[in-house]
RNA sequence: GUGGGUGUAGUUCAAAGGUAGAGCACCAGAUUGUGGUUCUGGGUGUUGUGGGUUCGAGUCCCAUCAUCCACCCCA
């Protein structure tokens, strides 16, 4: 029979890879409580048209990297390539927008683009991130990012590279274009092809591009920082100044632009090195128009979202793996298959005691499961055989130090139930 | 969507046209009922798949699939 093996760009969590992403989750749900934060769990699917309209037509999400297709109702529905779209759709929907404010969310799971895979980047992926609505507030645009950092310092990450800057508004980002169209018109065909094309699409994702010739051009061109209005300037400024009181390293990057179309006021983005050429692990920013072209209210709002695959990776990479260690587990080994049910009947009263045990269920000899027991990291060992029947007193050896005493059935349970609680 | 690399045992990798191998892992044993070290034994394989060249192909050629890396873009 032909193996089928699993689709392109996807991975299997196998249980030895299962720790780490426990540990992760398990610091997403501090971290989230400690800031005020609350899960919502949105469909992995939505109305392809909330992407179109929530993305942003002129996107690459949009345009070329969504899982779409029809169901069986003729309905066009896409796989969620994103976020905070859904967030936005859902927390429109069940007119929580109602509630007091600020509402702030936080939400965790797989999103799907259509790409080729390469290092850090794959078709189905994991996402961490927070949506906060309600406030214009800069305080709350550092609130963001201070739980961003926090989330990737609260994991043991080093060297990483917070970038922010302000992309506009309504007013003053169409002042921007213009002044930017202009500025690029005498150098059009200079551009590479793509950038053409952006250019009256999203001449912003011009500052973006890679190609040389392109960068050669846009270096002095007017950034979008430089054109901002009162507004937008005031807001950049004081988040800056929250940022440097409290400590917090970044770099203003005027060049910074976001692929989401959204964005508005505030981006930012964290950078790692050592994940290969996908270097970006995380980014977000402010988007004050979302809430309503999605059908809500005039609300504005600000999130972020994490690679989560990204971050294990730069997690190996730097050699941070603090939570290796194991809970206590007991293995129950019999001398021979005579003492199978009385091992056993011990398995099932350490069980039910809330004791991690196993037993011997390959047959093997006595010095086998001792082996078994020490690979599979087992805490203890526990003897049965003919003699601690009679007696009804089993040897618990410690696997660690190698000691060895005959205990009755309670003193174990009391020992180990002591000892698998702290 | 574009370009490049790689497919041999569970895994990491050898075999430069002539009988498919090694380390690690795994399994068993080293006289009484006890692990880690050591020693001995065991190869667990449709060389990704399908064609072609050749007396002979893991090796050369073509196709195909998978995977990795990079571009694009992003997390």
């Amino acid at each position: 029979m032909m193996a089928i093996n699993r689709p392109k760009g996807t991975n299997d969590i196998l249980p030895q890879d299962m720790r780490v992403w426990h540990a992760i989750e398990q610091n997403i749900r501090d971290i989230c409580q400690v800031y005020g934060y609350e899960e919502i769990r949105t469909p992995i699917f939505e109305h392809t048209e909330l992407f179109q309209r929530g993305v942003g037509e002129t996107s690459d999400i949009v345009e070329k990297e969504m899982y779409t297709f029809h169901d069986k109702g003729n309905r066009s529905i896409t796989l969620r390539p994103e976020g905070t779209a859904s967030v936005v759709r859902a927390f429109v929907e069940s007119r929580n927008f109602a509630e007091a404010q600020p509402i702030k969310y936080y939400y965790q799971g797989p999103m799907f683009r259509y790409a080729r895979p390469q290092a850090g980047r794959f078709r189905q992926f994991h996402q961490f991130g927070v949506e906060a609505f309600g406030t214009q507030d800069p305080l709350i645009d550092a609130e963001v990012i201070h739980l961003c950092m926090r989330f990737f310092y609260g994991l043991g990450l080093k060297n990483l590279q917070l970038h922010i800057n302000s992309v506009g508004c309504k007013t003053c980002r169409p002042i921007h274009k213009e002044a930017l169209k202009d500025y690029l018109r005498p150098s059009y065909d200079a551009l590479c092809e793509t950038c053409q094309n952006r250019f009256e699409s999203n001449p912003l994702r011009i500052f973006d591009c890679k190609n040389e010739s392109c960068q050669k051009i846009v270096k002095n061109a007017p950034t979008i920082t430089s054109c901002l209005c009162e507004d937008c300037k005031n807001h950049l400024e004081e988040l800056e100044g929250i940022l440097k009181t409290s400590g917090v390293d970044y770099v203003l990057d005027e060049h910074l632009v976001r692929g989401l179309d959204y964005y508005t006021k505030t981006a930012f983005e964290i950078m790692v090195s050592d994940i290969g050429a996908q270097s970006s692990i995380g980014g977000g920013g402010r988007y004050d128009s979302l809430v309503e072209e999605v059908g809500g209210p005039d609300m504005p709002g600000i999130g972020f979202a994490i690679g989560l695959e990204r971050t294990i990776k730069a997690l190996e990479a730097q050699g941070v793996l603090a939570w290796k260690k194991e809970k206590t587990k007991v293995f129950v080994a019999c001398v021979s298959s005579l003492e199978k049910r009385d091992a056993y009947q011990l398995l099932l009263q350490l069980r039910g005691a809330n004791i991690a045990s196993e037993m011997d269920v390959m047959d093997r000899s006595l010095k086998a499961q001792f082996k078994y027991a020490n690979k599979q990291n087992f805490s203890y060992v526990i003897t049965v055989g003919e003699e601690e029947i009679a007696h009804n007193r089993f040897a618990l050896k410690n696997m660690q130090d190698g000691t060895e005493n005959q205990l009755s059935t309670k003193e174990i349970i009391d020992l180990l139930k002591e000892e698998s609680t702290c």
